[in-house]
DNA sequence: CACAAATACATGTATATACATTTATTGTTT
DNA sequence: AAACAATAAATGTATATACATGTATTTGTG
């Protein structure tokens, strides 16, 4: 749909300022229907996020410091969503011997187990495989790494 | 920058699956960007973008629903989002004498010289006029429509 | 008209978040 | 080594937000 109805706007000041406000826009829908399918599994998707990154890492234990420089949005408080991962026991925290300062964070087989049911919806959603071709995404990254060089 | 070294990661799995985390990505850099330009005006965002609406609507009033509809991002309560516009005496609201349920909103004068010193910076931020050409804007923009589509 | 359903908005409440500050540990300088 | 700066993470606090519920008003139906 347009970004001119689903505002209601007729016009914008620039096909500059349409495309900032098309990628806001976009985010926020994308990001409400993640937040739909990660419900019923009860994590936030920035606590998919982590599981994700923590799943990349495979058997490696990473710092909370490290996490947050992976996730897709840099919050200021990653301890205490860590700190959540770790109640519902979706990962383990270990303090790191070398520096006692850190905190080192793996997934755990019930992160795992959980992560692999919850892909399996993500990838069908997150799928938009028919609404564009590769080469179109590739020319969407593009696009997008162009204006925050 | 690429969104590979962004978030420190290798690879992802599909060029869908990028560009999808492109917009997220870029989308909270836009937002955090916007968020320090505003500072200094003491709104957010969204109070930024409500302000904007009514402008829109010059001397025309529009209920809170109304404004909801058009907002970037349609979040549950409005209503006390334009309290807060109202504590500040940004704009007014004057409940409908049509249907006594609604409240219709307009800016005031005071809100158009807040959204007139704002809107210097925040043009020459969204600029990115170097970045993008408007063909390439123009697609960016198609690209994402069909994404929602 | 009576009364249920729908609508517009407000509010209660639990959780999330941003931002500043604190605590513990390590690194650096003299 | 002592003193100070730098770093990693945790915490305090105020505000923001999501989601459910409440309240007033209007609309639709028998």
């Amino acid at each position: 749909m347009r970004l001119e109805e689903e505002l209601q706007q007729s016009g914008f000041q620039s096909e500059h300022q349409k495309a900032v406000l098309n990628i806001l826009f976009t985010s926020n829908w994308l990001e409400s229907d993640s937040a739909r399918v990660l419900k019923p599994f009860e994590i936030s998707s920035q606590q998919y996020n982590v599981l994700r990154i923590l799943k990349g890492q495979g058997v490696n234990a990473i710092s909370v410091n490290n996490i947050m420089s992976r996730m897709i949005d840099k919050m200021s408080n990653t301890s205490r969503l860590v700190e959540k991962l770790r109640k519902k026991e979706l990962i383990e925290r270990v303090t790191c011997e070398h520096d006692r300062r850190q905190v080192d964070v793996r997934i755990t087989d019930s992160g795992l187990a959980l992560l692999k049911e919850a892909d399996k919806e993500m990838n069908q959603f997150d799928g938009m495989n028919g609404k564009l071709t590769e080469k179109e995404a590739v020319l969407l990254s593009e696009l997008l790494e162009k204006i925050r060089a």
